[in-house]
DNA sequence: GGGTCTCGACGCGAGATTTT
DNA sequence: AAAATCTCGCGTCGAGACCC
């Protein structure tokens, strides 16, 4: 879970005098009269604070608005369809706004904001800068006035002047909201709130001024972040399982059974750390559900593009469970061809099962078959250490057995009559009991094997 | 006064980049 | 490899400015 703090900085062009917006930052209808919007706490709007002083005769934000422009000294009459002024939010995350408010910093706070707001856009361009209190999370309304001075950016691909236009400050919210602008806006911003431990967000993010939604994508960006690291921690563990893999080819069996078991131990952990941030992520989609569905912006798809991510990221860790679960058949597929000896009984039957009670005081209970010929044993008390070598992978059924039971008490009477009796017509001889070299049988084991799939461990 | 130019806003689309 | 998304330059539009 992260502890990331981010500093807000939201620009909007406002539209036509932006008077719409004038009431909502001033607390006050058209007419001048008091009005708290719903989603404020009247209770606290006497805590709002206007921050600059307006020029005189103006008494509201609209009106410094128009003054500015009035004085701004533009050589162009302002358009109908031109911006005439630029709405900032200055915040940071709910939590660590709420700290710097409860740590009597907020007038350090505002004083920054200041700074940084006259610094990037001119102090004369500064025409209202409103303190909310009153709402969830403490924030500044910024209005500039985008007047700019230097040359239109596409002045050089129009060419060569027919008419003598004035040269002078314009009213240009295009150039003040250019992209490039607006990431060192970004940039600057994060700086200048360094110190109060707020820092920039992720880049090209759509997030919009909602404390709560601003959490929730901020966690589930986090969720995202770990999930990701977790992977990749899967893909080292495998790579090592890799060079387990090159040690068995060594003839290194024991040594990379043993690290093999350590490897998937891992695995497993990263694994179950993917689920539980899996989970988390989820726990956390239900409890905001009612809140995402009031989101139409960009959020929503910020949102639904971090759990898609999310749940990419489940889908690899399958299909690398599944990748696992292939390289354990083929190394037990090659061990069975490389040791034969081990997946069979010393006394030639088949093992159909077996079944080990409890392996702190282990019983060993097998089932084996010869042609039809069925037969099953008990013993109790057996060997813990050797218990534990099976429980450990370190032996197979068929040695565990042949450990536990002599040949003669792994069949039935009439099993050990079938087995002379196939011995003797495949090999011309008496029945060899104990297959020791793996020298041979090999591919008759296989369709026995075959048979036995799912009965066993 | 009318034709043409300039300006800012906006949207399109080709190419680049990222995601699926 | 294909689809989706992002970037960035450019064209167009409406409106104001300039020039004859």
């Amino acid at each position: 879970m992260s502890n990331t703090q981010y500093a807000v900085c939201h620009l909007q062009r406002g539209s036509g005098n932006d008077s719409g917006m004038s009431c909502h930052i001033e607390r006050k209808d058209t007419k001048g009269k008091i009005y708290v919007p719903v989603n404020a706490n009247a209770d606290r709007t006497h805590l709002n604070r206007e921050l600059v002083r307006f020029p005189e005769g103006v008494s509201n934000r609209t009106e410094a608005i128009q003054h500015r422009i009035d004085t701004a000294g533009l050589r162009r009459k302002v358009g109908k369809n031109q911006t005439k002024a630029i709405r900032i939010i200055l915040t940071g995350t709910h939590e660590q706004m709420m700290k710097i408010a409860n740590d009597d910093r907020l007038d350090s706070w505002i004083d920054a904001n200041l700074k940084w707001l006259k610094g990037t856009f001119g102090e004369e361009n500064l025409v209202s800068c409103v303190l909310h209190m009153d709402e969830k999370t403490p924030h500044l309304h910024a209005t500039i006035v985008p007047i700019v001075t230097g040359e239109r950016i596409r002045r050089k691909r129009e060419g060569e002047r027919k008419y003598e236009t004035k040269s002078g400050p314009r009213l240009s919210a295009d150039d003040v909201m250019r992209r490039t602008k607006l990431h060192e806006y970004q940039n600057s911003y994060a700086a200048a709130m360094k110190p109060f431990g707020l820092q920039r967000g992720i880049v090209g993010s759509t997030a919009k001024h909602q404390a709560n939604s601003e959490y929730y994508r901020q966690q589930v960006i986090q969720y995202e972040e770990d999930i990701a690291k977790l992977q990749v921690d899967v893909e080292k563990a495998q790579e090592g399982r890799s060079t387990i893999l090159a040690w068995f080819g060594k003839g290194d069996l024991a040594k990379a059974k043993k690290e093999l078991a350590d490897k998937d131990g891992q695995i497993a952990e990263l694994n179950r750390q993917i689920k539980a941030l899996q989970a988390e992520k989820i726990r956390l989609r239900e409890q905001h559900k009612s809140e995402i569905r009031k989101l139409r912006n960009g959020y929503q798809v910020e949102i639904d593009k971090a759990i898609r991510r999310a749940e990419t990221a489940e889908r690899q860790s399958e299909e690398k469970d599944a990748v696992i679960d292939r390289q354990r058949k083929l190394i037990d597929r090659l061990d069975r061809m490389a040791n034969p000896q081990r997946y069979s009984l010393s006394s030639g039957a088949e093992l159909v099962r077996i079944n080990v009670s409890n392996y702190r005081n282990p019983s060993l209970h097998i089932w084996t078959r010869v042609g039809e010929e069925l037969f099953e044993d008990t013993k109790f008390q057996i060997d813990y250490d050797m218990a534990q070598r099976h429980f450990n992978g370190q032996i197979t059924d068929e040695e565990f057995v042949n450990a536990v039971f002599e040949p003669q008490e792994q069949v039935s009477g009439k099993q050990a009559e079938l087995l002379g009796a196939a011995f003797t017509l495949a090999a011309g001889g008496p029945a060899e009991v104990h297959v020791g070299t793996g020298s041979g049988g090999s591919s008759s084991n296989l369709p026995w094997r075959e048979q036995k799939k799912g009965n066993r461990r």
